[in-house]
RNA sequence: GCGAAAGUAGCUCAUUUGGUAGAGCACGACCUUGCCAAGGUCGGGGUGGCCGGUUCGAGCCCGGUCUUUCGCUCCA
């Protein structure tokens, strides 16, 4: 069987990723765990830089908008007010004809669907139908509250559901995915002492809700963001690092008045795609994906879209969560949620836009983006390769390479001068090694933008070769000018 | 979870019917050199993913298992 391009593309990057020190499959030298990875040396730097250019252009770049870091740990009342311990559980069936799988409340549901449709063709005599189907509705939401899944099987059976695909009615037993992963908080193991990891970051945006505007003296409208660590325990992840059993978010609650979030939810939109933009990559890349059928909290979601080796995928997404969350918090923890606007002179139950980015994703992103094997035709006609990371310069982990022709002749004495220049503004990277060339060449591998070059002539007249990543262009300049024509070029 | 394919050195891969593993690149030392992956010498690195079976003998055959990729499914 023959690779296509875009298997090839994404095993070129996952072994580019390891091999330059960016991601290793996690505990490898015990096989490796199922879709978890670790960032490597350039790796948890590319990271790190992505993340700081996140946090910066929400909280640096916006007054309106503050950070904050809370527990991945919270009480487990939470996770019952949000919604995650009843919809973040979906009982399954599978069909053992056709391999498919369905969720056991969409299966019984799309019968009570079929039974409704015959009742409307039958006319008066569809009555009995119409009966059926309620009470079938009703039995499920009673056995799904009692978590009986026995009798869910028998409805199944007892009411001959089969499998369009199969058409038989062979099914497995219902099993249960729950998809937070659990631990005991203290030293006795008992049911009242089970919590959860976070299954998504927002949450510890919204309980602190009031301690935010009250302590940073917030204004509607304003912004909460926070990045860090969720856990979700996937039936199926996989494709390298876009589906992880623990990822990182970069969310972004943004709280406003009732009624306006139509245009707030517009203005968000807009914004998060110039940001992807500012990364400098192609805006053919990206496209919106407007969810049609939206979350329990949601009265307007869409995804952006990248286009990945495998397919546009979601890197980001942008929800209307309405007051959903503050509310049920209100009435889970009985404690007020409520703002009061000096403007109009009333309390109420702020709105929320959400934007919510997967840094893990947004590193794959531009990961792919970057990675190139370009053919260069030498002078002489003959032809080389070289792989480039084309990374921007603001978040590569190396901004300047700075090399020695020979390791000798006081050439090192005069690089090292300027690498402790250099180093207390961005991160460096100094090497004698090696022919210039191949030194060359790690570079663009690991995507530091510019190296330069201290050479006789440097000893002489004080300038040095500064060469471009992409073009591979190289200019003489005063070696005094080498860290402002860095730091302009990574404030961009 | 189902189906398909794969797993040999850090990376990319050889080893064609079973007879105790090689190359290129990478890595370390030294010599020569000095502006786009230079040359030479020497060296380190693999219980062939793991476990078991068949066999006098298994990287190769068989079973199981783990991991990865692809398709389906799932992704509030």
């Amino acid at each position: 069987m023959s690779k296509t391009p875009t298997d090839n593309t994404l095993q070129a990057i996952i072994s580019h990723a390891k091999e330059y020190g960016f991601v290793f499959p996690s505990s490898e030298i015990y096989d490796g765990l199922s879709a978890v990875y670790d960032y490597g040396p350039y790796g948890s730097q590319l990271k790190k830089n992505i993340r700081d250019y996140w946090w910066n252009s929400m909280t640096q770049m916006n007054e309106n908008i503050v950070g904050i870091d809370a527990a991945i740990f919270m009480h487990p009342t939470t996770w019952k007010a949000s919604g995650h311990v009843d919809s973040f559980s979906d009982p399954l069936i599978d069909n053992k004809d056709s391999k498919k799988r369905y969720r056991v409340d969409h299966l019984i549901e799309g019968h009570a669907e079929k039974l409704i449709e015959e009742a409307a063709k039958a006319g008066d005599a569809g009555d009995e139908l119409r009966k059926r189907a309620d009470k079938l509705i009703a039995d499920m939401d009673a056995l799904f509250a009692n978590d009986d899944f026995a009798g869910l099987k028998k409805i199944i059976e007892d009411n001959k559901i089969h499998c369009s695909v199969s058409g038989t009615g062979n099914w497995t037993e219902i099993r249960q995915f729950n998809l937070m992963f659990s631990t005991e908080l203290g030293s006795v193991a008992e049911e009242a002492s089970t919590i959860y990891l976070r299954p998504e970051t927002a949450q510890g945006i919204f309980v602190n809700f009031l301690n935010v505007q009250k302590t940073a003296r917030m204004k509607i409208p304003f912004g909460i963001a926070q990045t860090g660590k969720a856990f979700r325990n996937e039936i199926v992840a996989r494709q390298f690092i876009f589906r992880m059993r623990e990822f990182e978010q970069m969310e972004m609650q943004f709280f406003i008045k009732p009624g306006t979030q139509k245009e707030w939810y517009e203005y968000w939109k807009n914004e998060r795609m110039n940001w992807h933009l500012s990364l400098g990559i192609p805006a053919e890349k990206y496209r919106y994906h407007d969810h049609v059928k939206l979350a329990h909290y949601a009265d307007a979601a869409l995804d952006i879209e990248y286009e990945f080796p495998f397919g546009f995928k979601e890197v980001e997404g942008i929800h209307s969560r309405t007051d959903f969350d503050l509310s049920r918090h209100q009435e889970f923890s009985k404690k007020k949620m409520q703002y009061f606007d000096t403007e109009i002179n009333q309390h109420y139950i702020p709105y929320v836009i959400e934007t919510s980015v997967g840094l893990d994703r947004l590193f794959l992103l531009i990961l792919s983006n970057s990675y190139e094997e370009e053919t260069i035709n030498k002078e002489d006609g003959t032809t080389d390769s070289r792989v480039v990371l084309h990374l921007p310069a603001k978040i590569a982990p190396n901004k300047l390479a700075i090399l020695p022709l020979t390791k000798k002749d006081g050439l090192p004495e005069l690089a090292k001068e300027l690498m402790n220049d250099c180093k207390k503004s961005f991160h460096c990277f100094y090497e004698e090694k090696d022919a210039i060339g191949k030194r060359y060449r790690r570079q663009d591998a690991i995507g530091t933008p510019f190296c330069v070059t201290i050479d006789h002539q440097t000893k002489e007249d004080g300038t040095v070769t500064i060469r471009h990543r992409d073009s591979m262009g190289q200019e003489r300049i005063p070696m005094s000018q080498v860290k402002a024509l860095v730091l302009e070029a990574i404030n961009k």
